[in-house]
DNA sequence: TTTTCTTTGTGTTATTTTTACACAATGATG
DNA sequence: CATCATTGTGTAAAAATAACACAAAGAAAA
């Protein structure tokens, strides 16, 4: 029986998504792997992924994919870059639409790893080899997220709702590379407005408890329409 | 005859690729379009692209597509975004990978129009209702002009080898749609050290002649590669 | 109960960057 | 030689950023 049943008059690669996904584990950034059960590469850890079906965009794919090989969804999204280099695939010419996505880790219990679909969170500056050109996807995504927080504030994606001025301040620095003064760090953050201070603080520490604070989506939404712009 | 001799196992949309062209005439930015001669979208404007090819990349298709289309070679040119809206191209599943590109509108005569392919620079702020999603290609490919030429030196690739700090100025409040001090502009580009004064200057001019510039590009790659940040 | 240890919360000063702004010089034209 | 339009340059005020220090909280140890 022959399965080559759709048809074209001039050859065309196949179209995949991939989905970076990142994720904060309260010390620093990670990243989510699944380990490839099959060939090429069988072994190796990749980004999940996978073909894009007619009735949906890549977008919509790369969420499907995502739902479908970890459980995530409604979460932050967005287009990173596509790769189209003719050898990137060996099994023959695929390009893939790349994505991002920023996670709270702890919405999410990664499924436990049947032999079919191992998932698992890789520390950023742990991430080993990985499957196709996946290093260089990496290495782009990286790149994003580093200048996309500064400008945007994409970096309460990955925390809880609640959260402490340390942990974003780790947040920053885990992504970035980079450390800040605290004072100035706080300084800066609040001085956006966009943070609610809680009453409430960090329960059984053994030294004086942050408070808990919250990111205003609202009041960023009303500002971000009359022109104002989010900076670190 | 059977045309349909390209067989896959799973449906496959079609690929293609698109390039923003934007130039830059002295006064204002502008952009190359072409009259589509065909349905869908006859007599509307639209950006040259075409079929992606199974040997190239996307970017090498672009490339091929803008030479073949309007003998544009040699270019700066850069990926933009890829758009798979499913309802996008009228006459099937097609998803393209656009790119932008920058010339020096001296650098090319557009060959004089024959019926079959009409090329042509619009202004930025005249361009008339595209076809496809193309207005939208157009909107994102500016927003990306808009932010980039703030921390990439990439205006220098719209203007001759030799230009005065006025074009400059033009230049940059044409993309940026803002007005700059001239002194505060002159300062802040010339404190970047980028820049080399020549001794000549602009002739025949009913006032005081501007001194033209060049920027110092291999000085650029220098800076750049010990960490050095362009920004305007 | 008091001390110790660690970490948070806050504010002031110095430095750097950005913005606002004015006047002399050039070059063709009348 | 005066006029007109535009370039070239520098300084002062304002704003943003960077450097920095001390008091307060909270558990654990003495």
């Amino acid at each position: 029986m022959d399965t080559q049943k759709y048809c074209y008059e001039y050859p065309r690669p196949a179209l995949t998504t991939d989905c970076v996904i990142f994720g904060f584990d309260g010390i620093e950034i990670n990243v989510l792997l699944i380990e490839r059960g099959i060939a090429p590469f069988k072994g190796k850890w990749a980004f999940p992924g996978g073909f894009v079906r007619m009735d949906e965009s890549t977008e919509e794919g790369a969420k499907r994919e995502l739902f479908e090989e970890t459980g995530i969804k409604d979460v932050f999204i967005e287009q990173l870059y596509t790769f189209s280099d003719v050898q990137r695939d060996p099994r023959g010419r695929v390009v893939t639409v790349a994505y991002f996505a920023l996670v709270k880790t702890s919405d999410y219990q990664l499924l436990a790893g049947d032999d079919a679909m191992k998932a698992q969170w890789f520390k950023l500056k742990d991430v080993p080899s990985l499957a196709f050109d996946h290093d260089l996807v990496l290495r782009k995504a990286h790149n994003r997220l580093k200048s996309k927080i500064r400008y945007q504030p994409i970096g309460f994606e990955l925390l809880d709702a609640k959260f402490t001025m340390p942990q974003l301040q780790l947040l920053y620095e885990s992504i970035l590379e980079i450390k800040f003064d605290r004072r100035n760090f706080s300084n800066k953050i609040m001085k956006t407005g966009l943070l609610i201070q809680l009453d409430e603080k960090v329960p059984n520490v053994p030294h004086r408890a942050p408070r808990y604070l919250m990111f205003n989506k609202k009041k960023y939404n009303e500002l971000q329409s009359s022109g104002f712009n989010f900076e670190i």
